[in-house]
DNA sequence: AATAATTTTTAGCTTTGCCTAAAATAAAAC
DNA sequence: GTTTTATTTTAGGCAAAGCTAAAAATTATT
């Protein structure tokens, strides 16, 4: 496996987690991403040429098995790091994401193995997502949405699914922690807002 | 503290390395960093212009208070994660440096606090070398150099200078660990190797 | 189907960081 | 104290990544 720049990685990371497997727009990207259109159609020209992705020009891009591959080590490493992080340095589970964004970049296969060793060969993260295992394969998504479930049932929170630092705050000031239990007390009909 | 560039900060790291707070010429730095004279020039240039060095051309470079205090910061850095690899993950402490050198250039304050105290406040690394404390003071060096020793001595080895990964797989095949005990059997009047 | 609006690409510029080759300066040798 | 040698700097190139502004292609609207 090669090594690739932080830019690349951060490409076919954006890239993944749009689409998944599915094409992307240069427009999507590019916001995702955080830069301009011109600057996307670069980027991804760069990782044509590495057989990374797939571009259709004017119609989108999409990642090859390749880059799939890659995009799930990433994400392997990304989610390992959070665990350390919440479980072994005491961060809160919703700070640790910009940290773990660049600890992910790091490159060594035995780092990677050791530290998942060292966290107890760990299936979820902090967040409750799945962390891929070595050869790619994905352990089965926790819970269900919030929405599958009808007024007065108990459930506990699992997972909370990637949002921006407002919404992590509004939990965090509502005292909303992930593996709690809570009632449902009512859902509104207009927001389909939950109330616990 | 502003956020410098990965190449930067080796930059920084090369300076202190080989002269601490005194000047170094151009030729050193490019060998110590594996570039060639000219990009030096202007790698220096840059940091200068970041009051990082000063610079006399033709003459040399030398940290500024800043860059010191810059230098000790990735030191630290390095040295917690090189003692979090052996400690924590178990690996050799001959192998941790390429991995400590990437690890380095992470980029938290909170990070580096909550690492520090994971690893038991350490004063010094894996290699015996001491960690610059948060305030840039440095713990004092452990042992004494070997030369110091007469024939017949008991000495426990308590740190090994920054070498070449030669010289580690030497000590690893001849057996010799740091934190064992031995006895000076012979010091070689011609090239003062010493055996034990 | 033709025009308008949106999206994507191309062209050209900027910075970082490295390179080679040539010019300038400093140090060493005669 | 010149001259030769070694070191350092300048000049000009190249690749990665970003930008803006203009051109081209696609999609949407009448």
């Amino acid at each position: 496996m090669k090594t690739h720049t932080e830019s690349e990685e951060n490409y076919i990371k954006a890239l993944y987690h749009i689409g998944g497997e599915q094409p992307v727009s240069n427009g999507d990207l590019a916001q995702r991403i955080g830069a301009k259109g011109s600057s996307v159609t670069q980027a991804v020209k760069r990782l044509g040429q590495k057989e990374l992705v797939n571009v259709v020009p004017y119609k989108g891009v999409q990642l090859t098995p390749q880059g799939i591959r890659l995009a799930k080590s990433i994400l392997r490493k990304h989610r390992l790091w959070e665990t350390f992080l919440v479980d072994k340095l005491g961060f809160g589970w919703d700070e640790v994401h910009p940290l773990a964004e660049q600890l992910e970049h790091i490159e060594s296969e035995e780092l990677v193995d050791r530290l998942f060793q060292f966290l107890g060969s760990p299936k979820h993260d902090p967040h409750g997502d799945p962390i891929p295992e070595r050869d790619g394969q994905m352990p089965p998504v926790l819970g269900q949405p919030i929405g599958a479930f009808t007024s007065g049932v108990e459930i506990r929170i699992v997972r909370v699914e990637d949002a921006g630092s407002e919404f992590f705050d509004q939990l965090d000031t509502m005292n909303i922690n992930l593996g709690n239990t809570y009632k449902i007390r009512a859902i509104s009909a207009f927001d389909s807002s939950v109330e616990l």
